[in-house]
Parts: structure tokens; sequence; C-alpha cells
DNA sequence: ATAATTCTTGACTAATTTACTCAGGTAAGG
DNA sequence: CCTTACCTGAGTAAATTAGTCAAGAATTAT
């Protein structure tokens, strides 16, 4: 049982994506050197994305790629399954069709277990993760480090503004 | 997200086993003739169940293989581990040296998406199907269709008892 | 004994999937 | 109109998967 990097780049990049979404669009050639990842190879994964309606894309200088929904309204299973495909186990994609045209003895099994994993990801949502405790101030040392002072530097405003608020 | 055939192979062949484990040993070329998996490969799948001891093997005639403990205490995530060596989703093997030696910032993540597949998992025993209503049943007619006779046999005498049993 | 049965092991391989690269677009802003 | 950045598709090396093939070792039935 294993994640692909499709899934974790995907995961990790929207991540990315979540902890800036204040911050105004993020380029591509951002997340690839920060995070190791071969451009080209992220651009195929936000294609997928963006065709499920996860992320919108900013063309044009100052542009880059944006969440298309509050952080709170996308979960880990609906990237997987934009970028991965699928989060199912079963040998026949749910069809039924296991043994010789017909269910096997284990595709309850499987189906369940299927449903139980997909309910399991869904339940854990971007928002969930971007909002604990210290990770945008991480994310600020991580950025400068980086070399995405521009980011950091709007990052920084708005975590300012929020503290004036509060 | 996806399980290997490897994974599917193990636990669907390991159910076999739990289904007829008050019947004596069931061989490998009875499951690869019945659930159309090649016998070559279940050898290999099996010695790495043999060598996590989940299974025992017998050998000579009506010899085969049997639980090497109860249903109960046989559970997904250990066949799993058994055949396909890992449920883990982190991209660093917990080591934490994710991105350019440190832990990267979605660590914790995969840590704890892996540990909660883990569990869930480690929650399903093949007891828990196996003694699913009507499985038995099922089970015996399955085994006289794909000629399993003998197997079916002994099912039979176990359940008859069973039932004068109770 | 010896033949039949079944597990046991290791080396080898075709096919598929993964994780990319490359080469060319297209749209928006300055 | 030029730079930035998204967008798309085709091709490909490396790894993994899902096997095959061949030989041997232990056990039981005859």
């Amino acid at each position: 049982m294993r994640l692909s990097t499709k899934g974790r780049y995907g995961v990790t990049a929207m991540m990315d994506l979540a902890i800036h979404d204040n911050a105004g669009p993020v380029t591509l050639a951002d997340i690839s050197q920060c995070q190791g990842i071969s451009l080209s190879y992220l651009e195929q994964l936000f294609s997928k994305l963006r065709k499920h309606k996860l992320v919108d894309g900013v063309r044009g200088p100052g542009g880059g790629y944006r969440l298309a929904r509050p952080a709170e309204e996308i979960n880990i299973a609906q990237i997987i399954t934009a970028v991965d495909e699928k989060v199912d186990v079963t040998r026949c994609n749910h069809e039924g069709n296991c043994q010789d045209g017909v269910r096997c003895l284990t595709h309850e099994l499987w189906e369940e277990l299927s449903d139980r994993l997909f309910n399991f990801l869904s339940g854990i949502t971007l928002a969930q993760f971007a909002n604990r405790p210290g990770i945008h101030e991480l994310a600020i040392q991580r950025d400068n480090i980086n070399g995405r002072f521009i980011l950091a530097r709007r990052q920084q405003e708005v975590l300012q503004q929020q503290r004036r608020a509060s």
C-alpha cells in the first residue's frame, strides 16, 4: 500500500498554496525550486488539479496558482483522486466482476476498505494543517531561506495585520 | 493511492485460509486455480507470509498452508506489510530527512496519515470477515464449483458438527 | 524404498507504471 | 512587443510489478 509521488507532490504543493493563500498566487517555479520537484512535472499535476477545480491559474507576470476554494473545503482525498486518479483498492474498480465475471469472496472487503479509506482521507482538510500554530511563521522562515522574498514579505504583512486586528 | 496485487492477493489468499481454517491445510495449487493467480507467484507471497510467522507450511501429500495463529490475531496491516513491505506514505520512510536532509513542512502530515492508515488496517482482522453470516456456506458452494471437493466436504462436516453442538 | 505430493528457494524476464524531459504553444501585464 | 507564467502533448529512462522457469527438499502413501 503506497502513495505515488504524484499524490504526495500534489498534496505538498496544495499545502504550499494553502499556507500562502492570503499572500497572492504562487508560481510553479517557486514550488519547483523550493521542494525540489521538476517544473514540467508540476505543470502536469496542476493541469489535473485545475481540471478538477481545485486550483485557479493566473497568467502573466505576478501570476501563479491559487486555491479555487477556501482551504476548509479542500480535503486530501480530493487532491489524491485528482492527480492519482483513484483511491480504490478493489481489483475490479467497484464493478464486481473480479472473479470470472462474478464478484469474488473478498469483494465486499475491498469495497468496504476503499470506502473507509476514502472517508478517512476526506476528513482531513488543507485548512486543518495550514492553520496549525506556528506553521505560518515556519513557512516565512523557509521562504526567506529559499529566496521567496516577495512571498515571505506579503505573508509577513498579512500576519502582522491579523495580530493588530486581534 | 493504491494497493498492489501483491497485497490484494495476499489478503485474499489469507482469507481463504481463514475460511477453511478448521478443515485442514489448503494447497497453493487450490488457491491458484480457484482465484486465478499464478502458482509460482503465490509461492513467493507465501514465502514472505511464512517468514513473518503468519502461516505454517505443511509438506507432503495432504499438506498445504494453514494460519500460524487464530484468525482473530491476524489483521490486514500485518498481511500487507508482510507481502508489500510497507504501509507508509512518507517520502523519507519516517526518517525526517525529506527536504535537504531536514524534515519537510508536510512531514508531520504524512507521518500522521501513515499512522492513522496503519491503525485503521490493524483494526480489521481475518476473523471479522471469515465469521460473517453465510460466508462459510458460500465458500462451500464455491469450492464445489471449483473442484475443491475434499476441502468442501471437510468444511461441511465441521459446519454440521457446530450446528449439532448448538 | 520409492513414487507422489507439496512446500521452498533463487534466478531471470516481459510488461507496465512512474517520474520525469523536451518542445512547443497561449494568455496577461508592463 | 517582450517578459512572465500558465498550458499541452509527445516521448523516454528507470523502477516496479507480476509474473515464469528450474531445481530441490521434506513428508506421506503404497
